[in-house]
DNA sequence: TGCAATTTTGCAGTGACTGCACGTTGGGCG
DNA sequence: CGCCCAACGTGCAGTCACTGCAAAATTGCA
């Protein structure tokens, strides 16, 4: 599996017209949660703004909250991919703390929504259930990732779900170190609680 | 203030038929979901089955979610003084351990309600995005006990949130490990879990 | 061009949740 | 004891998220 799927465009103008509207809902989602806050956007205004049926909406994401916040199953498929190949001395937590940063970092794929995501992210603390929720759904891809990385089967160990739960925690307590105006920048922030969680909380 | 307020019936007529209320619609709600899952249980059900009106739900409890697993202010505040209690040689993350596991622990206040809610907590993997949704409200109360026990300004340290934060996911992580017929039981899970966090994820 | 699969859309419906206005009830106070 | 106020319960009307269904439009392919 490569892990440029959000880029690639060879293939039909059915899939292409599909990336193209579910891309438009995503970026109307943003639009109007930056005007008015996630609470008063009604999913007929995205659907409206991005030019399709109220219907159609929940065709592409199966919640409002979805189309704001929401994980892409190529997303979870490319952290998946990233935390079983292996690199030189880094260790499982180590993959891990550089895959979640990657995930706030708008250097990846797809900059504009990306940015925009995250400022909103640490802009609207009602969101912070739907973003934990969707946390649930990333924590059950890596830690089926860490387990095929580790080799041992689904469920069996305690450990990898440890980690990787641990390893969201700590990012989403920066996040919500920031939206409580928390001091330091969200980068450093996350650079220190890994180092914390290393030492051991003991 | 008391520990023991949930216990508390020197009051009028007035306070003991609200305790008497939310208590009802708290076993009603607990009952329908056991019976037909949490999905297929309406408010408007659970409202009769407690003898009251389905307005009168939602004066008890914001949502549906919350008559099931919803934490009443009188338990976030038992949890955050039982964090700033110092005790001889407990480190705060020790003393996490200790209160996070006693939440789950039927020993506790109402041993009833609390033995049902983790039953289902157990056995509902859709109430998962609901559950951690509700740890915010419990990890807020906590960081903030903790804040006020290090003798810090709210918010001005990442650390009390990181410490909270890790030591929810880790029980959290646990829960979904039996939810997902993981080997062990769920207290020395929790055990080990606090043990591997101790000596550092590195 | 025409057929088949896929997608979009309208429609009707369910259920969570809210604000409001009104009736009822408990509690304090004269 | 009775009265009045505040708190509580309730019905009503309404909004909005979300779903299944079936018809209409669109696309890919032969």
């Amino acid at each position: 599996m490569s892990t440029d799927l959000l880029t690639d465009e060879a293939c039909g103008l059915r899939e292409r017209k599909k990336r193209e509207t579910r891309r438009a809902l995503n970026l109307a989602a943003l639009d109007l949660v930056e005007e008015k806050g996630f609470s008063a956007v009604t999913t007929e205004e995205i659907a409206s703004r991005a030019g399709v049926s109220a219907r159609t909406f929940f065709n592409y994401f199966p919640s409002k909250e979805a189309a704001v916040i929401g994980t892409t199953a190529e997303e979870l498929e490319s952290y998946a991919a990233q935390l079983e190949e292996v690199r030189d001395g880094e260790s499982p937590i180590g993959a891990l703390r550089r895959i979640l940063a990657g995930m706030l970092a708008p250097a990846s794929f797809d900059r504009e929504l990306r940015t925009r995501r995250r400022r909103i992210l640490l802009g609207e603390p009602s969101l912070a259930p739907a973003l934990v929720g969707n946390n649930i759904r990333i924590e059950n891809a890596l830690t089926a990732a860490l387990e095929r990385r580790l080799g041992v089967a689904p469920g069996s160990a305690l450990e990898p779900r440890i980690t990787v739960a641990v390893a969201i925690a700590a990012v989403r307590a920066c996040i919500e170190h920031q939206q409580n105006g928390g001091s330091g920048d969200l980068e450093s922030n996350i650079d220190a609680a890994f180092a914390r969680i290393a030492i051991g909380l003991g």
